[in-house]
DNA sequence: TTTAAAACAGACCGGTTGTCCTGTTTTGTC
DNA sequence: GACAAAACAGGACAACCGGTCTGTTTTAAA
């Protein structure tokens, strides 16, 4: 995929930097594609043209590198698909109905579901080790965090009412990834539209100040 | 944990059901401790008080193992928890609210969260082999579809309108799935109650048919 | 009692894994 | 150019994994 350097012996250029993205390109697309443990060290240094000895020398183990990955690929990966979004949406809402239907449709066009690349990491690495459970959490608090913040600013806007922030980031948060672990699971992206339609179709209008004036004709 | 007959030699007693159980019981708990690559045949052999020559009789393959715990444990445990409920509940809200809240606070008295099982192992057996993505995506079906049916009687006794069913079902899975995500990686079930809240306090009313009757006054 | 199949015991093996180690080359600095 | 540190090469290795194999014991049917 990316153009390794392989002169021939004798002539050899140090390019650590330029190395060490090679090896996290590679480790992310793995990590994602096939998990951590199922993920050999050997098949990594392999597909990325590195021989032992360089990754050794960036990163001692297989873990230090597994955090690597989690601290600037996964959180970048969230970074762009949610909170940048996010933030430059109108208003929450419109942002996660966004979000959620441009996934749905790169998936589609795709043609298959590898899964949210925090979630996969989280379920077999959180309990695994506290440093990745910790380095992982911190990641879905950020994502969280933005999402309540944005319906803070639309309140203050005037945008919005009666929404609690941590809350609805919390139920955006959570039917986003388990859309995901089930779009991956099943292989079609169509629940993350289920998801979404089911979340702003909203229900029955059963919250005691609603349901005052929210009276069905029957 | 489980008593097992380990008798002085000369004397054996063949239990080909209470061995095969023993072993799937086990293989189930570290499954969901540690999931299924992190899962060693020797530690499972070891914990089960099991020889080789007899996991190899009940499960020739490590994926034959797996498979059995995903249809016959993880199927089962999806029932209990989710199914059974939803069919005793008065409707499907009443029930979605109370699994969350007992699943809630069931994990917070227990100290410490393992996640969903179908989840755990659909995150990362989904990709690897497609008898396993098959196996647990008809789990997430019959777990959707029960919901949806429990909406579908609700409608017609009069106690549920204008909610389609598989979104419904799609947004109750998929919330619990990705708040038990969560809840696991940041060990605080507290998530849950956050989601489930969101989800019955309800939103901006903003159905075509909700806004014309449920206005703010503002 | 005979007998065949099922149930179980336990050693064995080839392959893989992650890590370490020793050496060599490049690079920046004085 | 000397020199030390960083960057990289590549083999070695011990532990482990999953699966297989042969043999023994139990069990139930005949």
């Amino acid at each position: 995929m990316t153009a390794r350097p392989k002169v021939r012996p004798g002539k050899r250029t140090n390019d650590p930097e330029g190395l060490r993205k090679r090896v996290l390109d590679v480790a992310e697309a793995s990590f994602q594609a096939r998990g951590y443990h199922a993920s050999s060290l050997g098949d990594l240094m392999a597909a990325a043209g590195v021989t032992g000895g360089a990754l050794h020398h960036h990163f001692p183990t297989k873990k230090a590198l597994a955090l690597a990955v989690i601290e600037e690929r996964v959180a970048a990966a969230v970074e762009e698909t949610w909170i940048a979004p996010v933030r430059a949406a109108g208003s929450a809402r419109e942002a996660v109905r966004g979000v959620f239907e441009a996934v749905a449709t790169e998936l589609e066009q795709q043609g298959f579901v590898r899964g949210c690349p925090l979630n996969n990491l989280a379920h077999e690495l959180s309990l695994a080790d506290p440093d990745f459970r910790t380095a992982l959490a911190s990641i879905f608090s950020v994502w969280r965090q933005a999402i309540a913040d944005k319906i803070r600013d639309d309140q203050q806007a005037g945008r919005e009412q009666g929404t609690d922030p941590q809350r609805f980031a919390a139920l955006s948060v959570a039917t986003y990834s388990g859309a995901m672990s089930m779009a991956k699971t099943t292989q079609d992206a169509g629940v993350l539209r289920d998801c979404v339609r089911a979340l702003d179709e909203r229900g029955p209008c059963n919250t005691a100040a609603v349901r005052q004036v929210c009276h069905s004709p029957d």
